[in-house]
DNA sequence: ATAAATATTTAGACAAGTCTAAAAAATGTT
DNA sequence: AACATTTTTTAGACTTGTCTAAATATTTAT
């Protein structure tokens, strides 16, 4: 069993996790989890001793199988109470993710599986985040940022890389909402901003924003 | 705020409270709370800086006003989640209790308040027992232990005393749930077992079971 | 009313998780 | 290569919530 610190800590390495890094820097984990590197160096060396990560002093850390398949668990039970709250409760999409930062170390079994049974078994979150199957395995969406779209390209809006509440209520304000076909008609080389078609107008999108916004290619 | 064990403390705290007693003594919350006495002594001493109970050595202690709605909250929430997962998540009435225990520290108003409108505003959970109101009010139902019904008296199961998992189980192998029209058709004084009438059968309850069932009276 | 039993509190210790300040190791720069 | 900078670790301290053992207060029984 592992305390709500614990799983914090490898949910942070988890997300922090990409392909190409081996090994996770203290000071990564400590900006993520707004600690100090000496409480990261700590909890490593406890959750070493416990086999879920793998660490050499100042290499960086990485997850174990076992670590992975935790992690990936709670990142599960997150994405699935998101979908709980938006479908179930009427939260708006920038409202869950507290919340589920709460709901998401409540430990039963029994208790994910008949929610995830309630929701329908789906298989992302209102951010458009893929939700981890039982087993720990992610199945990732072909999805590109919309700022690597070339002109008269077009997609359906499928999530978005920031999601802070603030940019969140951001698209809701222009009507950018997942699922909505956006296609790019204009691309500003001077600042990168960009023209697109969404609902049935045109609108300029700022670099920034084109850079959190995924879209599968149609 | 309080922490979960501070919370957990109130929570126990308001549920020894009955009208008679004026203090709740340092053994009876170490025993509920399964913790050491002495444990007790350090808690209360913090809640009662808090101000959500007052406290004089050695005579006990008491909630404020403020402690009280604190404490009713808390059990609104669990409550409601054991409402929940009962009704939408198919959980049997033995089973909710102790993930309720732990939902139960979830912070959001929100949360609480979108959960109540979901399930239609429930007054009761599901082993009968009345739900606060947001500001902490308990309407109290009439009801009365079957084992205080006269012969030939009957009424409807509407709750049990003792919740455990066991007793719960054991009521479910026998048929007796909550809205079960029950009538007293013979008082045995040998060992104040008594024969009742449930599901168009008669069926042999002993003292023990029929001192934990309440009826209300019809 | 005094002794025995019970209940409560105090004192001191410990584990978890965090912090600050300082030391050590690694990396970058000239 | 030598120095400066950054990153990481160590050492020691603090808080929360718990415990054991001992001291003190209260209640019960004779």
């Amino acid at each position: 069993m592992f305390s709500q610190s614990e799983e914090n800590y490898l949910k942070a390495i988890f997300h922090l996790t990409t392909a190409e890094k081996k090994g996770i820097s203290t000071n990564a984990i400590a900006e993520k989890l707004a600690t100090k590197p000496s409480s990261v160096t700590d909890m490593i060396r406890k959750l070493s001793d416990k086999k879920v990560v793998s660490y050499k002093k100042y290499y960086g850390v990485s997850l174990t199988n076992s670590g992975r398949k935790i992690a990936a668990n709670i990142v599960r039970k997150h994405r699935l109470w998101e979908v709980f709250l938006v479908e179930k409760l009427h939260f708006s999409w920038d409202e869950v993710h507290d919340v589920a930062e709460q709901l998401e170390h409540i430990q039963s079994p029994k208790l994910i599986q008949q929610l995830d049974h309630f929701l329908g078994f789906p298989t992302q979150d209102p951010h458009g985040d893929p939700i981890p199957d039982q087993d720990g395995n992610l199945k990732t969406i072909e999805k590109r940022l919309l700022s690597t779209l070339l002109k008269n390209e077009a997609g359906v809006c499928i999530g978005v890389d920031d999601s802070s509440s603030e940019f969140l209520k951001f698209l809701d304000k222009r009507g950018i909402t997942l699922g909505k076909h956006i296609k790019v008609l204009e691309k500003e080389a001077f600042d990168d901003s960009l023209i697109i078609e969404i609902n049935q107008q045109k609108m300029t999108i700022s670099k920034k924003i084109a850079n959190n916004l995924y879209i599968q290619k149609s």
